[in-house]
DNA sequence: TTGAAAATGAAAGTCGTTTTCAATTGGCGA
DNA sequence: TCGCCAATTGAAAACGACTTTCATTTTCAA
């Protein structure tokens, strides 16, 4: 790590390494905040800004990229060696993967056709998860939706 | 229009009317400022709240959803008979549809198999429409934006 | 016509993101 | 190793889109 950042003319400082440790130990769809609080349970003298401009520079160095499911909260995902899909869930908000393979080429098709050049693409489904299927009402998280509805 | 809100059970005021009229001839992808400032070119009175509160309304009657391209607005599409894809060109910020009947059939076997149940699919490429590909640093557009980047 | 409920507009509040700025620190060259 | 300078840091403030509040106005069914 500190050896790609001193090739990418970045330094390496303990706040740094930290915040690039923890976020690869936390694994995907970080939001900055998430980070934050992972950070400072190791060193709690490291500052909101410099986790926020250490995420931004992973994503600079193409280690991680943004992902915005319109709930207001940019969440950092690792980049994968292919570019992946997600469910979201509606209910539980959670995030599953799935393989994009089988409608990347209808999409460069497509993008050929608009004489469109594409270099990133974000697929994403949004519904309900195994655990929270409509017609499965009596779950925990299910039954907390209806209440939560219900409240609005 | 009228009766739609009625037998919704919503009412009808001069305000409201001109809001919908305005962004069902605004076309696709606008943003509530974008909205708002149609909206006051014809009728300055009309409060930016009122503006917002009727986008939201739209997209209750399923008239329009929200769009997030990940620049931090909102912007209000047009629900179309089938669900549409988006090119987002990184350079002119144009939004280009195009139709992803090709790849509905492999997301919604993907869902299957995750036992996830969709109701709404985000397609969306980015990367450099026919004007500002990157071979192509000869028109105008192209040129401003290698110009920003220099600024940057 | 009249009253309850809905809608409006200005203003303020919210909240995640981003910038500012003074202080600190890493890393290279002498 | 030492010293310098640009990069980095952390606290705080600024930013900006979105959302709520509240007093007032308006709609519309009875
Ligand atoms: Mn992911
Ligand atoms: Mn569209
Ligand atoms: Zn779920
Ligand atoms: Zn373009």
């Amino acid at each position: 790590m500190k050896e790609l950042l001193r090739t990418k003319g970045f330094k390496s400082t303990p706040q740094r390494e930290l915040i690039f440790d923890c976020f690869f130990s936390l694994g995907k769809h970080v939001s900055v905040d998430e980070l934050y609080q992972k950070v400072r349970e190791l060193d709690p003298s490291v500052g909101h800004s410099t986790v926020w401009r250490n995420l931004k520079l992973i994503c600079q160095l193409g280690l991680a990229e943004e992902v915005n499911i319109g709930d207001g909260i940019t969440r950092y995902d690792r980049t994968t060696p292919k570019p992946h899909g997600h469910f979201f869930c509606r209910n539980c908000k959670k995030l599953l993967e799935f393989d994009v393979g089988s409608v990347m080429g209808a999409l460069v098709e497509a993008a050929h056709e608009f004489e469109f050049e594409p270099d990133g693409y974000k697929i994403e489904v949004q519904g309900y998860c195994s655990d929270c299927r409509q017609d499965d009402r009596t779950n925990d998280v299910a039954t907390r939706s209806a209440n939560d509805e219900r409240k609005a």
